[in-house]
RNA sequence: GCCCUGAUAGCUCAGCUGGAUAGAGCAACGCACUUCUAAUGCGUAGGUCACAGGUUCGAAUCCUGUUCAGGGCACCA
């Protein structure tokens, strides 16, 4: 077993040996590990099998449990064992190991969590927003949620490519270009090009709508860019790079990077190939001038790969760059972080890449959509919120609540730490809500800096260091390595208990796309914290007691400016 | 019409593959700063887990039906 194993997965081989020993198991499915208690009078891990066990071993559940307890020879790490209910078995850590552990996890850089993925490449394609449209804040799920999972899987170890599948294709762009030529106002593009950009197609669009001529003009011109014509190409090229640099000032204020910029363009050439082969596979057929992949025998609607105009759709080029995906970097896996709208057609297109014979592992994480109280946003209500603005705003409060409560503090540091609170306090809100329910924005919930929030941990984590600071500063002759941690207080042992369980947070938030799992994790984990640090003393308290306490402070520091690191927080040692 | 989601405290939300008394935050009320950072802590109050059946030793969790809400269903992505 590896050197950092968790205590949960130790006991659980462990409860499983003895189980299949005592009571003569082969291959049950029965699940015979632990999991946490959810009360500490039931100790630290519980295993249920005793119940299930029942009918299997023909004998009652409280008798199985005995019959266990009694055959059992403990593992050192377990002080003791109890039978309660109905049969529940349930396991008290000892003290000694609960400390070695904590220990332990000092020389380990990750904190205990097992590198399930090296050697293993995993793609994970999100924010993917539209070029020549501005971020809104519809944008920042996908934006937040694909940056936690992408750093998730970076910290156990896979390969990971954050790739950014722009939206830079589409019969949009023949608007574009007239709207362009005829609209456009250089001093507005200069000063906000996205939003200018908008404005264009936005003005386009409308004439279209009126004028057929228009239409015609837009389409000759979208035909004119499909085919290569230079001068058109040259405005779509830039398009995209305005529409990428100002992406790019979002997302270095989010923290979020990407290794890959590739959007649906980069697929062109691959299309006819690929619908060849859905022909040559037998998968594709005619219909009503469109060529089309039947579901029906999967239970799903018909799949149109190419209009009968002769263009192909979005389904097409997901089906191109999942090939090239797999040519060009075999991945393990394919995340794809959407909003819940496109879950037919990922479940489609994964049938048909299926069909096709395409080994790649696809997964489609998605999250409800963002919505406004009084009605779903459009950009046709004009009731849109820009991200730039969202995050405008955090920062304005939290620099407030900055030069509030820390008016001495110089003004550089000031707006330094109200950044790192503001866009946290953003990113907590979307993180810590299990990304499938519907979200409903609100001001005061997205920049939420109390109780449950980014804050309310960037704070926990100042005190800390602040705590850690001041015992170096009065103690500076001692070495804390060579002190040892003791678990005595009965809050220092719920502490050490979360602590020792950080990496069954990440390996659930990673294996269920969740990052929720780790921020209520976290937030768990400070509110122990919190109530420690105002209940008992450590620097303050008797030698030895206050080198082991503060030794517990340090793990959770680690721990928290990992954790919210993971989240794509940022932590500062002075709040 | 068909399909996919969801409904948990006044409000916003957790609740992992079924486990013991359903949890937080906000709002309300009370207490604690000459003290290691009060962006905090401690406490009180607040629930027919939408409704009705079923499976199970055990259901907020799984299954069926109903109601309500959101989304999707042929040339947008």
């Amino acid at each position: 077993m590896r050197e950092f194993a968790t205590f949960e997965e130790r006991l659980s081989i462990w409860t499983t040996d003895a189980m299949k020993s005592v009571f003569g198991l082969e291959g049950t499915d029965i699940n015979l590990g632990v999991s946490p208690t959810n009360n500490d009078k039931f100790g630290d891990y519980q295993c249920n099998a005793a119940m299930s066990l029942a009918k299997t071993v023909g004998k009652a559940p409280r008798q199985i449990a005995q019959e266990f307890a009694d055959a059992a020879v403990l593992p050192d790490f377990v002080e003791k064992i109890e039978i309660a209910g109905p049969g529940f078995i349930n396991f008290f850590l000892s003290n000694h190991a609960l400390a070695a552990y904590l220990q332990s996890l000092e020389n380990d850089p990750h904190l205990g969590a097992e590198q399930v993925g090296q050697g293993k490449t995993v793609i994970v394609d999100y924010s993917s927003p539209n070029v020549a449209k501005p971020m809104h804040i519809g944008h920042i799920r996908s934006t937040v949620i694909g940056n936690a999972i992408d750093r998730l899987y970076r910290y156990l170890g896979y390969n990971v490519i954050a790739d950014n599948h722009l939206g830079d294709w589409g019969t949009q762009f023949g608007l574009m270009m007239v709207g362009f030529r005829n609209f456009v106002d250089e001093d507005a593009l200069k000063a906000a090009p996205v939003e200018e950009l908008e404005r264009v197609y936005v003005a386009s669009y409308n004439m279209s709508k009126e004028d057929a001529s228009w239409r015609e003009q837009a389409k000759a011109e979208l035909v004119k860019l499909q085919q290569g014509d230079a001068e058109n190409r040259a405005l779509w090229e830039k398009f995209i790079e305005l529409s990428i640099e100002e992406f790019n000032t979002i997302y270095n204020r989010l923290g979020v990077k990407f290794d890959l910029y590739r959007g649906e363009s980069f697929y062109n050439d691959r299309l006819p190939k690929m619908i060849q082969s859905l022909e040559e596979k037998d998968l594709a057929k005619e219909s009503d001038g469109a060529l089309i992949v039947g579901l029906e025998e999967d239970g799903m609607p018909i799949c149109i790969v190419r209009k009968s105009d002769g263009g192909y759709n979005y389904a097409t080029t997901d089906l191109a760059t999942v090939e090239a995906r797999i040519e060009e970097f075999d991945p393990e896996r394919i995340i794809y972080v959407t909003d819940e709208r496109q879950q037919l057609h990922f479940k489609q297109f994964f049938t048909i890449s299926e069909k096709l014979g395409m080994n790649a592992n696809l997964v489609h994480v998605w999250f409800g959509l963002m919505r406004l109280p009084e009605a779903t946003f459009s950009t046709r209500e004009g009731n849109v919120i820009k991200l730039a603005a969202l995050l405008d705003e955090a920062e304005v409060r939290a620099l407030e609540m900055v030069k509030s409560s820390s008016p001495e503090m110089p003004e550089e540091q000031q707006r330094d730490l109200a950044k790192a609170i503001g866009i946290g306090a953003i990113k907590y809100t979307d993180l810590s809500q299990n990304p499938q329910s519907l979200v409903t924005f609100t001001w005061e919930k997205a920049l939420n800096m109390q109780g449950n929030s980014a804050p309310y941990l960037q704070y926990a984590y100042a005190r800390i260091s602040s705590v850690y600071d001041k015992f170096h500063a009065t103690y500076p002759e001692i070495e804390l390595e060579k002190c040892s941690i003791n678990i005595e207080h009965e809050i220092e042992r719920r502490l050490a208990i979360k602590l020792s369980r950080f990496p069954a947070a990440i390996r659930a938030a990673a294996d269920n796309y969740s990052p929720n799992i780790l921020a209520e994790y976290l937030y768990d984990l400070a509110q122990i914290y919190s109530s420690f640090y105002q209940n008992v003393p450590f620097l303050k308290a008797e030698e030895g007691v206050r080198e082991s306490r503060i030794r517990i402070c340090q793990t959770t520091a680690a721990i928290l400016k990992q954790g919210l690191g993971l989240l794509g927080i940022e932590t500062r040692e002075r709040i």
